[in-house]
Order: C-alpha cells, then structure tokens, then sequence
DNA sequence: AGTATAGCGGAGGAGTGCCTCCGGTTCTAG
DNA sequence: CTAGAACCGGAGGCACTCCTCCGCTATACT
C-alpha cells in the first residue's frame, strides 16, 4: 500500500493524506490547529503560529500544504463538505424548518465564519467549486421553503446566505445577541 | 498664536492640527490617505503605505499620530462626529424615515465600516465615548420610530445597529445587492 | 531485527512593517 | 530680510513572518 489516500472525495478536490502514522498524525494536528487559527484571526493568521499550535515543526506544515491557500482549502474544503452533508441530514423536515435548521449549522461553523465572508468573492477554480457545491446543497432547502411559501417570493438564496453570513461574522456582545440578530434577520424572510 | 486647534471638538477627543501651512497641509493629506487604507484594509493597514499614499515620510506621520491606535481615532472619530450630525439633520423627517435614512447614511461610510465593525467591541475609554456619542445619536430617532409603530417593539438600537454594521462589512457582489440585503433586513423590523 | 526511505523540524536568508532619530529644509514672527 | 523654531523625511535597527534546505529520526516492510 503505497498510494495516498484522498480525505475529501465528493468535492473533487483531492487532499493527500498522509499514509504513516506520524506522519497522519501531524497532518491532523496542523488542519484542526489551523481551523482554530483561522477562526482566530482570519484568512492571515501565522503560519508559524500554526504549526506552533499543532506541535509541529514549521517544516511539516509546509511539506503537508506547500502554500497557505493549500492549508486554507483544506480547512475551507472539509467545512463546506460539512454543510452540504447537513443539507441531507435537514432533507425531511418541513420546508421552513429545513432551511432555518441549515442555516443555524452554517452559522454554527467557526472556524470558516469570518473566512467564508472574507472569501465568498474569491474569484479561483477551487473556490468556484466549493460554493457551487454549498450552494447545490443549500438551494433545494431554500426553493422548497419558498415555494411552500415560508419566504417571500421576492428575494433569493444568494442573498440570503450573504446576509446570514455577513450576521455570521460580525461581533457581537455574546452568543444570545448574536442568536437573536439572527432571529430577528430570518424572520423578515417570512412574507408579510 | 502658538497653541494648536482641537480639530474635533463635540467628542471631547482633541487632535492636535498643526499651525503652520505646511504642516497642516500633510496632516490632512494623511488622515485622507488613513481613511482610504482603513476603508480598504481594514485597521491593519500599512503606516508606510499610508505615508506613501499621502505623499509624506513616514516620520511626518508619526509625529502627528505616535500610535496606530491615535491614527486610526482621528479617523474614526472624524466619522462618529459627522454620524453624530447626520442624526440632528434627519429629526424632522417622519419617524421611520429619519431612522431609516440615518441609517443607510451609516451605511454609507466606507472608511470605517469595516473598521467599525472590528471595533465594535473594543474596550477603551476613547473607543467606549465615541461610541457612546454615537448611541446617543442613533436611540432618540430608534426609539422614536419604534414608539411610532414603525418598529417591532421585541428589539433593540443595540441589536440592530449590530444587525446593520454586520451587513454593512460583508462583502457583496455589487452595489445592488448589498441594497437589497439591507433593504431585505430592515424590512424585518416593522411589527408583523 | 534490519534497512531503505518517508517524514521530521528548526536554522537561517529574504522580505516587510514598525518605529526612532537626527541632519537638512521651510515657514513664520518680528 | 533674517533668525530660529517648527517641521520634514528617510536611513536603519528591531521584530516578525515566510519559506527552503538538509542532517537526523521514526516507521513500515521483509
């Protein structure tokens, strides 16, 4: 067994993971160390840093993700696969609760909340994907809610998921405001 | 006449404008050049980029501004103020409206939206007066038009300045959309 | 157990930003 | 007009991050 295996299949972006035991190890380390990091401070947090966190060499870091867009896809990849598992996983619940309950996962991801704003305009192939997949995933929830008549007719999806993300990744006094905020945004979804 | 002006003076935050023609000159070519690199980096803006950009040695400007932090005040103080101002010139529009316009007006400062919205939790004397001024700009003409009925009454200035300055920092497509979004979100407000 | 080799990790060069310092320049008051 | 105070601006030291390179180590296969 000689092959690296790829830990990402469905978005078509392969992420070759490690196939030694330390070696998977330190991989994992450096991708949750960065997902905290990223959260933390954004698409530029030090990689340095990172690989500090991981208890890892610098070295390791670079050999496992030869540029910071790499380590950053990697993170961006895996939460975004994520998401579009959890629009399955809503798929049976009325139409409004099946969207609602999606968007409070998409909310819910830390580590790519301020990353998700910073880069929804990203203009690369990889980037292209990887919306296109959430938005593959999240679009069916929103036309069912809307045709069940749960949102007004005049709006869409693109703009509701930048709303939620601009919510997402704005600052708030605590997690109740920022729940309410949301609440309060959602609720002027609904028809009047 | 030898003692320098207070630039701003409704926030009690003085800076120090130079006398001499020169020296002025460069000092209001800088804070331009900071709003300018704030607008479009956020508060980490290059100083040497600044300088650069106004035209003036770096040491110029870390005469008139010691700090990034005293930099970044002048700027963000210069906003809060006119904010400040756009709320007295609205009072005599219909309760809604005023709220409303004031609003798209905060909106409308580019220089310190993403900024502001870095900031907004800042916790420092001269950061918690200007936005104190600006509270109390923005309340009277909330609470008015929520008393009016123009606003449902299970919300709050706080949560919707909020709500409002997350949209404002998030990136958009184009100009339209952003309309969209915010006209989207502020349609949430009215009682149901 | 032994060995080939994938993997480790940190030293260090390059680049960039921060900030200080001071010799030279420009303005203003008299 | 002149003198000197006020101001200019960039060279340079410090700190930090990026990224490469290569001698050493741990692992997996036989």
């Amino acid at each position: 067994m000689t092959e690296t295996t790829s830990a990402r299949g469905s978005l078509g972006v392969a992420i070759k993971r490690p196939h030694r035991a330390d070696a998977r190890r330190n991989f994992d380390a450096l991708l949750a160390a960065a997902r905290d990091a990223f959260a933390e401070h954004g698409s530029g947090a030090s990689l340095e840093d990172i690989a500090r966190r991981a208890g890892v060499g610098i070295g390791t870091l670079y050999r496992n993700f030869p540029t910071r867009q790499d380590l950053f896809d990697a993170v961006y990849f895996g939460e975004i696969e994520e998401l579009c598992q959890a629009a399955d996983e809503v798929a049976d619940l009325p139409p409004w609760e099946a969207f609602e309950t999606w968007l409070q996962r998409f909310v819910g991801y830390a580590a790519t909340k301020r990353a998700i704003y910073e880069e929804l305009n990203r203009d690369s192939d990889l980037f292209r994907t990887a919306r296109e997949a959430m938005y593959d995933a999240g679009q069916p929830l929103f036309d069912h809610a809307q045709q069940s008549g749960a949102i007004r007719p005049d709006t869409n999806f693109d703009d509701v998921l930048r709303m939620v993300s601009g919510l997402t990744a704005a600052g708030f006094v605590d997690d109740a405001q920022r729940t309410r905020v949301l609440n309060l945004a959602l609720d002027g979804l609904h028809p009047r």
